[in-house]
DNA sequence: CAATTTAGTTGACTCAGTCAAATAAAACTT
DNA sequence: AAGTTTTATTTGACTGAGTCAACTAAATTG
């Protein structure tokens, strides 16, 4: 992966880590340090949470949770009892005046926030929540990752057929640009002679990203032509290869073409495993060296 | 301002400190502390500075940071002298030794992100770095709006450069797919004709994102075509097109063409600034619809 | 030139956070 | 069902990161 992509990361971090120290400043004329702050919003938001659940979420040491719970307790912000399930663990429960101290503190977080955000005009702040939105449901796995969905193409997509499919093999199989090229041609003419009645290009989109596509297009003679397909690293093994060309399928069928053709590489496992699983049989092979590699072409037909 | 956006800050904050937390991991098996690590990474990349400049850009305490320096001069980190234009201050630099554990830590910082992003598609990294961008620049008043460096192009991005123009001439100009047919007709043919004698594609990029495009091709006759002129809105007026344009031209001029010609349309007028500069002259327009909407194609040439 | 500010150092301290060991309940194993 | 392992929590014993106040010395201000 790119340094610069790296480079820019970590340039953020350092940003990024500076804003939050500023922010955390909120807590500074207050009796809870950051830490403290951050167990009672978790107690004040989630009422009745597990102590072991806060080590977990918060990171937090168990030793040092257990001391600052005791304190809690101490000052009359808490109550612990046992969880009647698992005598084991205990349930923590705020006091009325935990609950004011809680809200106290959220008071002061979101001012300190809110100074922050009252200079940026109204599609800034919304920009900048987007941003956040984004980089969370890229970076946390336990985000509810939405599911991919499947529509018809629109502006730019096609391009970012190409673009994807000629960053992946050229990175995965060393192919060189003659694959771009070959990719834009069959793109280009797809697009330029495009003919709704019987041609369509699918993308499955997550999250507003791109990660497939596949094509078909009409090859005369009662045969489609399925191109290009192609799943996004990010988005494997999720079987959306499986969808695509069953989607192409019907739509092939439906259209009333006899046979729909492919033509593939070898190396493409999953893609291949793919037009097997659905009927397809192989019906030449051929060596070539067209992408600076040797591969095997490969012809594939589904009779419908 | 609405309590949603701080909240939606909020959030994303705790989720973004839990983070920073793991990746801060990477110097768990080092003699080093988080603040080390910040205060020998500022002195790596910065040789030279300050002592007073690290405590104000670092947020640090005088006293402990001038432990921090004192241990790092006893480990042979790093050599202290007096500023000969202010005797109170100091000036730091790194030792050999001491650049050795920057690059060290600095490995192992982005070892750490990579296990993150390895995970995600390219354009999802994208996607993330330009979050990331999105937020740094409205949030930082001093954010250092990094250059962008132009380069040939590679595997990917010709198909990018049809995908962006796409994407935003439909959306400020409601152009439709017929121009993108276009575009991806001219980038297919320039790829599989490419003569790197006389061709070439630049591409500007930004912290590894592609912000911009032009390319030459040879239109025979000794005439360069100038094609695919694009910055993106997140670059724009930063000179950016006219250095893409000045590069063309040099380029045309040092292959021995005799003249550059483009064709353009009249409401990019931003870009047809950037070609009356360059001393471009118009020597023809039609109206056309080729697009979906009435515009005014414009050809401009360059005499060399 | 006296007064004030800035840069850096040192002593003294504290308290946030860690590690190891102990207890007790739950969850497996056989 | 008895034995073993794992999980939840607590406590004792530390340590070392970070703070505060006081001090020196050079630079700046008025």
């Amino acid at each position: 992966m790119p340094d610069a992509i790296i480079e820019a990361v970590r340039d953020f971090n350092r940003f990024y880590t500076r804003f939050l120290g500023l922010l955390n400043k909120a807590y500074l004329d207050t009796p809870f340090t950051l830490t403290d702050a951050r167990v009672l919003f978790e107690i004040g938001s989630h009422d009745g949470v597990g102590a072991s659940t806060l080590t977990r979420e918060l990171q937090l040491d168990a030793a040092y949770l257990s001391r600052i719970l005791k304190r809690f307790r101490g000052d009359g912000l808490i109550e612990t009892k046992r969880d009647p399930d698992d005598q084991r663990s205990q349930v923590i429960l705020a006091t009325e005046k935990g609950f004011a101290q809680f809200r106290e503190l959220g008071t002061r977080s979101s001012a300190q926030i809110a100074e922050h955000f009252d200079q940026l005009a109204t599609n800034e702040q919304q920009a900048v929540v987007g941003a956040m939105q984004t980089i969370r449901s890229h970076l946390d796995p336990t985000a509810p990752s939405s599911p991919a969905i499947i529509r018809a193409h629109r502006p730019g997509d096609i391009g970012w057929i190409v673009q994807s499919q000629a960053r992946a093999y050229t990175e995965e199989y060393g192919w060189d640009s003659r694959f771009e090229a070959l990719a834009a041609d069959v793109a280009s003419k797809f697009l330029a002679n495009f003919d709704p009645a019987l041609e369509y290009c699918w993308i499955a989109e997550r999250n507003g990203i791109n990660v497939g596509s596949i094509l078909i297009a009409n090859g005369g003679d009662g045969v489609a032509k399925l191109r290009l397909l192609y799943v996004d690293k990010s988005a494997r093994g999720l079987g959306l290869g499986k969808t695509l060309v069953e989607e192409c399928i019907r739509f092939a069928r439906s259209r009333g073409y006899r046979q729909v053709s492919l033509w593939t590489n070898d190396v493409l496992h999953a893609a291949r495993a793919i037009y097997v699983k659905a009927g397809f049989r192989l019906v030449s092979e051929e060596r070539h060296r067209m992408f600076g590699r040797d591969e095997n072409g490969q012809t594939w037909v589904l009779d419908l």
